[in-house]
RNA sequence: CGGGACGUGGCGCAGCUUGGUAGCGCGCAGCGUUCGGGACGCUGAGGUCGUGGGUUCAAAUCCCGCCGUCCCGACCA
């Protein structure tokens, strides 16, 4: 391609508002523009990386036997209902109605769809089977942030595994692993495979692909010693035991004003230490009032108290105006002892306790030496607490280390909710009927974009990875109006293209200085920059984009290197 | 949804406090001089000031509603 023909709009100025750095140079650099919220316009430049991501994926599915398909995006409600998910999803779930008033969703993910047509398999013999496509997701954000790291209409890779036992699910969901890993080393990316919450997604095991970047909106806590990682919605780590001594008697103190932890254990040292309290919070799960019990130092992770429940999306605080009427006191005061009216959910932590501190639910009065077994009617125990940076690994007692991290990838061990919710049944050997069960397996395209941006980039602009850049070489004339120079470099560049090559060629009337900036904040991975100069004495430049550095080489030369390097780009990977 | 901010040529912004003919930089078009690190001169095109209402002789400016966008908190690829 020529640059002059191609419609690459830069911009000198940063786009207002944009924090992201990917958001940045992605504007900035011609690659997207933004429609609305959460909604883009991939230009031509963004189209060519992005496709070249799509790729790669797709390469990396076949290789384990993917076969590509394409579904709908618009759904009848009723599928959605059949699921149980068409009130789970709540308002993230775009909803229409056609002329008819028929009730619609836009999909969000697939499992529906993909598990009706699993209906049609009927023999073990089939199986198992990889299905996927790529194709656009919808989703009705509650905050479309951060140019494309989240979005409401974006390109999904999902595929699913179906089989008749496990063996053969835990087969497809490791195979999966594999090829995601290959999929983001190829693009430059340093992902890690971490263990994860399935959220709504619903199954028993799920592990989210990570990449490192202080954009990310994702907690994961790794262990400096083994090779522990998990999701802060997950994660959990070793505790040191508290002695609490022989059991007290309960007793009633008064708290004047004592209404933080930290404000109770100030006044009573010996008596409410902050890992000598109980926390009480209130919550609403799916409207019902919960009381959560977590040790006084601890705070709730609230996805963990959603998965300890069963509880898809609906959880919310209690307002101050709600808990007064059902414990008897407010904020500062509550306590568990004595609760029988709404159920106790408890925090593993504080298992087995005795002699704490507690709300006694009368304003200004607290409890000690509450023992949890003698004095506390708790409905359900469950790992609840947010691990906190410094904390002990569960594994080998080394020390935990917290990070943001972009959701790149997520991968989920489904089984059997949707086969059975749509009937998908496979007879066995024996010809006895089985649910399939199922796994489920999702990319996002041009997060997965963001991110390798987010990851790669200097003060010029974007450094693209060979594989996915736009263009791999751009071939730069310093003086299109030169006619031996233009002969020179048209030369170069058909050389190129007829070797394979992804090049455009620069023949814009421009100044040198804007196409040097412009192939830099672009992100070209290598330049070959010929003058009039140069041309006399039979040289030109040959520049990486990565740290900039510049050979010159012979005219005759430069189009075996420009190949061997980029050849040597397009097999680099991350992989560690 | 809760909290904060902002909407003025394509992009980035000033003007609003104290109402009175809409401005700057970049970009764009033409001509000329330049041109190996975002050139310069001259000429020029381009704006319902988000939107609806109100106050006023007069509104980008003051008041109210709505819409949109961004940022901080609860969701996900």
């Amino acid at each position: 391609m020529r640059w002059s023909q191609t419609f690459i709009p830069t911009l000198r100025d940063d786009p207002a508002d944009a924090e992201a750095v990917s958001h940045r140079l992605l504007v900035r650099g011609g690659f997207i523009r933004q429609l609305a919220a959460g909604s883009y316009t991939m230009l031509t430049m963004g189209q060519r990386t992005r496709l070249k991501i799509a790729a790669i994926i797709r390469e990396e599915m076949n290789a384990i036997g993917g076969q590509e398909m394409m579904l709908p995006t618009l759904h009848p409600a009723e599928i959605w209902k059949q699921s149980g998910r068409y009130d789970l999803m709540g308002d993230n779930l775009f909803r229409l109605q056609d002329r008819k008033g028929i009730d619609h969703v836009l999909g969000m993910t697939e499992e529906e769809i993909f598990g009706m047509l699993a209906t049609e398999l009927f023999s073990y013999r089939q199986l198992p089977q990889i299905w996927y496509q790529m194709h656009t997701k919808f989703r009705d954000e509650p905050r479309p942030k951060s140019g494309l790291l989240r979005v409401r209409e974006f390109t999904m890779k999902d595929s699913y595994t179906l089989d008749i036992d496990l063996p053969g699910l835990d087969s497809g969901f490791d195979k999966h692993r594999r090829a995601y890993k290959r999929m983001f080393a190829r693009m430059g990316l340093k992902a890690f495979d971490v263990e994860a919450s399935s959220g709504a997604m619903g199954g028993s095991e799920s592990v989210e692909f990570i990449v490192r970047s202080e954009a990310g909106e994702d907690w994961i806590v790794t262990c400096e010693n083994c090779d522990y990682r998990a999701n802060r919605e997950k994660a959990t780590s070793a505790l040191a035991l508290v002695d609490d001594g022989e059991p007290l008697d309960l007793d009633r103190f008064p708290t004047p004003g004592l209404r933080t932890i930290k404000a109770l254990a100030e006044a009573n040292p010996d008596l409410a230490a902050p890992d000598r309290q109980i926390k009480s919070l209130v919550y609403f799960l799916d409207e019902q009032p919960v009381l959560v019990l977590l040790r006084g130092d601890h705070d709730l992770e609230e996805q963990k108290l959603l998965d300890a429940t069963g509880v898809g999306e609906g959880i919310r605080p209690a307002q101050p105006d709600e808990i007064k009427p059902l414990l008897g006191a407010n904020p500062g005061s509550l306590g568990a002892v004595g609760v029988e009216n709404i159920q106790i959910v408890a925090d593993e932590a504080l298992r087995g306790r005795h002699n704490m501190a507690t709300g006694a639910n009368e304003d200004d009065w607290h409890f000690s030496g509450v023992s949890l077994d003698r004095d506390i009617v708790v409905s359900k125990w469950a790992d609840l607490r947010s691990v906190s940076s410094g904390e002990a690994c569960v594994n080998c007692g080394g020390q935990l280390e917290l990070w943001k991290g972009i959701e790149v990838g997520h991968i989920f061990k489904l089984g059997t909710k949707y086969s059975e919710a749509f009937g998908a049944y496979v007879q066995d050997e024996a010809g006895e009927s089985h649910p399939v069960i199922m796994g489920s397996y999702g990319i996002g395209v041009e997060r997965a974009m963001a991110a390798v941006v987010e990851s790669s980039y200097d003060e010029k602009g974007i450094v693209w990875p060979v594989p996915v850049a736009p263009f791999e070489v751009v071939v730069t004339i310093l003086r299109a109006d030169d006619a031996a120079t233009l002969e020179a470099a048209e030369n170069v560049y058909a050389a190129l293209k007829s070797e394979g090559v992804d090049v455009i060629l620069d023949d814009r009337l421009e100044r040198p200085g804007v196409k040097f900036a412009d192939s830099e904040l672009v992100g070209i991975p290598f330049r070959v920059t010929i003058g009039p100069r140069g041309v006399e004495s039979g040289t030109v430049e040959f520049t990486r984009r990565a740290g900039l550095d510049t050979v010159e080489v012979s005219l005759d030369s430069i189009v075996n290197e420009v190949v061997a390097a980029v050849r040597s780009g397009r097999s680099t990977s991350n992989d560690d």
